[in-house]
DNA sequence: AACTATTTGTTCGTATGTATG
DNA sequence: GCATACATACGAACAAATAGT
């Protein structure tokens, strides 16, 4: 290596604000950090309203509002009464994945684009889940596949049994990113299938679409898992883009 | 089809919470339900607070702390002063994949699983790319590589430079929803690299690095473009684990 | 430069709601 | 029922920022 040049006058320096002219930013960001420091563990409670405007030196309001932040974004839960005050949270993704459900109502996100990341992960989330199926995994998808079958309500309780089998194998796989990447995928399709009417749900999701995945998951077949998966969804994604067409092709005109 | 049962008696209803005790909550959730559905655009200003008070009839530590959360969860920001108020952001993916990065600080997320998740989307995404280059993604691409070797610097500097190709691959593919993971795996890849000594970056990532990624994508290639970034991504995420290693055998003994 | 007006940022006193003992 | 400890809520006041005059 010739000669290491360690500055350039054309060299662009990123400014950052030195810092927040609120208050409850720095109370925020010194709480997070105490978090995630692991100064506190889930369950454990933080100091009360009191105590923390004592510590901090600010006012009530700003100790408030740094905790609803601090609720929002997941991080402690918040009771009254004599055993109340701000609780830390097993810190967990689906505050996160419920972000996905707003980007696609505001509009940022198309069906084609969920179905290409359904496309490409759930394939292989499914042959990880066939690799590590065990007994008490085997009896989950078992009782899924019944509800599947058994569940001829409308609504809400035959969302939850369409998108079982696709939760379990999720969190079979393994992979904790993963699992979180699945878990807004499935949110998704869940809110956008929740538009439409009961009866449409029939012909989105006949009783039995997850057989051939589960069976093969159960089977702890990775590759045949994978491609059953693959079909399901090469399925099941159109029908859903069709669905949702001739929604809006009501709607529209 | 046979018969249809719509109704059992041992169904079980999902109660829910009829309201929730507070206040906030209802504000937040009928602000942002106005935000979702349209009514705001981004850079529209919301009422002031004193207009928030008189219209919802509560007190201002509500609409606050209500604001506060919206602003949290990447729906607002906030300005003070005669032409300052709370203001909707055009609704993006930052304040979902930076919780990520928190996920992982609170020992939610290994770097395998990581590793595990890039190898499986980026690959894809280099193929996406490949197959949308244009004029101008092809100069952004250049200007990358040459930052790249042009970076002599540590710490941040060289840090943006290593991540910039693949932040350009995110962008190019496409889809907002791969753009969005590939964001997060990025941002969790940085903070891990941030946290060794800048002079390991260079045994991290020499320049030249993503050459053979970015010609690939450059030249219109796409399977030649994903088969050079899992080339890329089986040396970095070696690389990027046993450093990891090193410094964990430090720190423990 | 000085002043005014508007809006958020912050504090405090007080009162209410909630749940435990 | 009562006392206690905590969050929740209201209202009034002042501080700080920033636009326009």
């Amino acid at each position: 290596m010739e000669s290491v040049i360690p500055y350039r006058s054309d060299m662009k320096a990123t400014f950052q604000p030195i810092r927040s002219p609120r208050i409850s930013e720095e109370v925020i960001a010194q709480i997070k950090s105490a978090i995630l420091s692991g100064q506190y563990q889930p369950g454990d409670k933080l100091p009360s309203e009191r105590e923390l405007i004592e510590q901090f030196g600010v006012g009530r309001g700003v100790i408030r509002e740094a905790l609803r932040a601090l609720e929002a974004t997941g991080f402690v839960t918040m009771r009254q009464g004599p055993n109340g005050g701000a609780f830390l949270k097993e810190l967990n993704f689906n505050h996160l994945t419920g972000g996905f459900v707003d980007l696609y109502l505001a509009g940022k996100l198309t069906i084609p684009e969920l179905n290409q990341v359904r496309k490409l992960v759930e394939p292989e989330v499914a042959r990880l889940a066939a690799a590590r199926v065990n007994d008490a995994y085997r009896e989950q998808l078992r009782q899924a596949l019944a509800g599947e079958r058994g569940q001829f309500c409308d609504g809400d309780d035959r969302m939850q049994g369409m998108t079982r089998v696709h939760f379990i194998l999720a969190e079979m796989c393994g992979n904790y990113l993963l699992h979180a990447i699945v878990n807004a995928m499935i949110k998704l399709t869940h809110e956008i299938v929740a538009t439409v009417e009961p009866q449409e749900h029939y012909a989105l999701h006949g009783a039995g679409e997850h057989d051939a995945v589960a069976e093969a998951v159960i089977a702890g077949q990775p590759q045949r898992a994978a491609e059953a998966m693959r079909a399901h969804l090469d399925q099941f994604c159109q029908k859903l883009l069709n669905m949702d067409r001739r929604y809006r092709g009501q709607a529209t005109g």
